[in-house]
DNA sequence: GTAGTCGGTATCTAAAGGATACCATTGTGT
DNA sequence: ACACAATGGTATCCTTTAGATACCGACTAC
């Protein structure tokens, strides 16, 4: 049962608690399944994600540009054009995420049920 | 490529979007993997998981509880005691929330290392 | 010079998270 | 009778994050 990692997310200090965190960030599973198919543009993502702001686009995808999971680059075009892509890094989480995504996809009856269910109770 | 779900996490008004956005709380994932072992009280809860206050720990449980994933039990005991563990439907979640965990823990040095050449730069 | 494209930033408001104190219940010790 | 302790929370206040909206800078085409 215990991990045998020299890093435990239920160590309060541990870098890896802020990391699955942050892998966990409200936009951060819709950008890295939106970069699955290869390189995007900025416009691109924000059209293909839907509700995200700008502001918040930008600082999910330099979190994850920081942490080594996107790779942002600029070419000199006018206009100015902007590709997000996924690292090596950030390919290996894409599995992990389809995962999340195919279990929210599958589950949406029963978690809607479960939600009248405690809702009639008050 | 596509998905052949009737749900689907890139349609802006799908629940499956909000569902996948709540199992990526801030507190989620380490909530559901402190309730793998079995059963849980909430004070115990509170100590595994080390830097969440009342306040967003019973906010989070209240979610989970509400979306099927957690059960809630109260026994009438002095003084009271209050059992948190996960449903059929939270165990099935477990599996997905146990690779991001790994991920996240296998991954810190190269995490780390981009930050650091990203911080770098500048 | 006017308008359009792209990839953002600036500004302000609303919602979520965090720190801290406190409460209700009842058993026990004195 | 009285204070005290354990559990599972609330209540209050403050800070941080997210959201809405407007705008900018570089350049091009008209």
């Amino acid at each position: 049962m215990d991990s045998h990692e020299p890093f435990d997310v239920f160590m309060q200090e541990c870098p890896s608690r802020e990391i699955m965190q942050r892998l966990g960030d409200k936009w951060t599973p819709l950008v890295l399944l939106a970069l699955a198919g290869g390189p995007q543009r900025f416009s691109a993502l924000r059209e293909r994600i839907g509700a995200v702001t700008p502001k918040v686009l930008t600082n999910t995808l330099r979190n994850l540009e920081r942490d080594g999971l996107v790779q942002r680059t600029v070419f000199a075009q006018v206009p100015v054009r902007v590709d997000y892509e996924l690292t090596d890094l950030g390919q290996g989480i894409l599995e992990p995420m389809e995962i999340l995504r195919l279990w929210s996809e599958e589950h949406v009856p029963k978690v809607l049920a479960a939600r009248e269910r405690f809702d009639a109770r008050g």
